[in-house]
RNA sequence: GGUCCCAUCGUCUAGGGGUCUAGGACGCCGGCCUCUCACGCCGGUAACGGGGGUUCGAAUCCCCCUGGGAUCACCA
């Protein structure tokens, strides 16, 4: 069998967003799935719209993804050579001409069929007049104005189009630039493409597509359209449906595997199988599992997901991507064994890495921030004398594991005759300034002896000052 | 408006003629667990858009309607 090439080409006029990524994955995992080649390819050939920031954004967004490119990125804007080429072998084989309308007459031909109720159309006034280069023409492609275009397509199935719907479409403008239709069939030829997986927004191009490879005598590719990615209106998302940019949702504390494992299961499916790392993604990623309907985007399942992928993490694989939101509270991450230490106790209780770096203050905090109620609510002075006690017994241990922690609690709890739980509060104040964290033998354990005491001391001298 | 695509719980989806009194996940509502908050566990809520066919039998096949989406550039 043949080797797989898929390509991801965007085109550079904002940063990557949710349906691109989306994209881009699914075409990385088919050519990771079959060993294949995936490519990246840069679509400026709009040069007012094209700019260097959005080229970066995209490599950003891939970059957060996991996705890496076996070749590129190209730019087709330094390849005009290249279609100089192909247009001109169009031009010679009789498939398009050269055509000096001007785009005020382009306009009057459409008004014109339009008040006959016709649709407006290029007229193909230029067609044979065997017109040369000259500065100012288009070239035209020639589109056969009978009989069908079939596009065989693996997620849609087969779809006919009438050729007669079709006019004759500038293939290069006036400035010499390719247009876009040209310009993909050319790179997708040359660059030995064999599978073209992209959004359906591109089915209604895809019949002039064809149409060119024909021209050119080329074996058409695989197509697969992957339906759309909607905003909760069922319209194309967009900005106005909340962050579109995938490094926002980096921002917003999603793990890259999440995400990819949502972006996965919108619009694919494995049977009933919701959660998926990477490798298994890979292995399973195929075409015919692509859905034919267009899914909404809910950041509040992706949130959830992405809690699983939290939970499921090794804490050495979570350390690095929730340091930034520790440093962007100004803490010192440098001991990686203490960061290493706290995260799990978050794990559990964290839908986002951001929600894991706001539930960490307490662990990175020099001085203790109370909460008013909390502290009202639980530091009382009957509870000062407990805390003296569990303070002197602490103190005694030479290392804290959650064994030795609990039989100090259990004597507390005897020898005072309280339950757990009056005693695990004011602690838990104490420790955090909070009544809400994780458990409080968790927390002993990882703050350590000297922080524990520090705070325990800490407390009593609240409660006494009062 | 022309052309094209799509149509199962609120959402993502399983399902490809009988095993569907339609399954899973998120959400939501109860309960259990419990040192707080979570996690976890148990249970519940909720869908085949409508109408015609085909068939012994349709969520599954065909047609129409309705609804939604995409696209109609010298943008990609």
């Amino acid at each position: 069998m043949r080797k797989i090439r898929t390509r991801f080409a965007p085109s550079p006029s904002g940063y990557l967003h949710v349906g691109g990524a989306r994209t881009a994955l699914f075409n990385w995992l088919y050519a990771q799935h079959t060993q294949g080649s995936f490519i990246l390819r840069i679509e400026d050939t709009d040069q007012a719209r094209s700019t260097d920031e959005s080229v970066r954004a995209i490599f950003e967004g891939l970059e957060w993804l996991g996705i890496q490119w076996d070749e590129g990125p190209f730019y087709q804007s330094q390849r005009s050579e290249i279609y100089a080429e192909h247009i001109d072998k169009l031009i010679s084989t009789g498939n398009a001409y050269y055509c000096t309308c001007t785009p005020d007459e382009i306009e009057a031909m459409r008004e014109k069929a339009r008040a006959k109720g016709e649709k407006p159309r290029y007229d193909g006034t230029c067609r044979n007049k065997e017109l040369g280069p000259q500065t100012g023409a288009v070239v035209r492609f020639k589109a056969p104005q009978s009989a069908n275009t079939i596009l065989d397509d693996v997620v849609k199935g087969s779809i006919v189009f009438a050729n007669n719907e079709l006019d004759d479409f500038v293939i290069r403008r006036s400035d010499g630039m390719p247009t876009y239709n040209l310009a993909v069939v050319v790179d997708d030829v040359t660059m030995n493409i064999n599978t073209v997986l992209r959004g359906d927004d591109h089915v209604m191009n895809t019949p002039k597509q064809i149409l060119i490879y024909q021209a050119l005598g080329h074996e058409l590719p695989v197509f697969a359209h992957v339906p759309m990615v909607l905003g909760d209106d069922r319209t194309r998302l967009s900005k106005r449906h909340g962050a579109t940019s995938v490094t926002a949702y980096r921002d917003m504390g999603l793990l890259p595997d999440a995400f990819v494992n949502y972006l996965a299961r919108l619009g694919w499916s494995y049977g009933d199988q919701e959660f998926f790392t990477r490798q298994e993604l890979i292995e399973k990623f195929t075409l015919e599992r692509i859905g034919k309907s267009a899914g909404i985007f809910d950041p509040v399942k992706m949130q959830a997901l992405n809690a699983d992928h939290i939970q499921a993490a090794a804490p050495e694989v979570i350390a690095p991507h929730v340091k930034p939101f520790l440093q962007e509270s100004g803490y010192n991450t440098d001991d990686e064994t203490y960061l290493k230490a706290l995260i799990p106790t978050l794990q559990p209780r964290s839908k986002t890495l951001r929600e894991m770096a706001e539930q960490a203050h307490f662990y990175y905090r020099p001085e203790l921030e109370y909460d008013e109620k909390a502290v009202k609510k639980f530091l009382k002075p009957a509870i000062v004398e407990p805390l003296k006690a569990l303070k002197e017994n602490l103190s005694s241990l030479t290392s804290f594991d959650e064994k030795k922690l609990e039989t100090v609690f259990v004597n507390l709890m005897e020898k005072f005759e309280i339950k757990l739980g009056k005693i695990a509060q004011p602690v838990r104040v104490a420790l955090t300034g909070t009544s809400v964290s994780p458990g409080i033998f968790e927390i002993i354990a990882v703050l350590g002896k000297k922080k524990v005491l520090q705070r325990l001391e800490k407390a009593i001298e609240l409660i006494q000052a009062r």
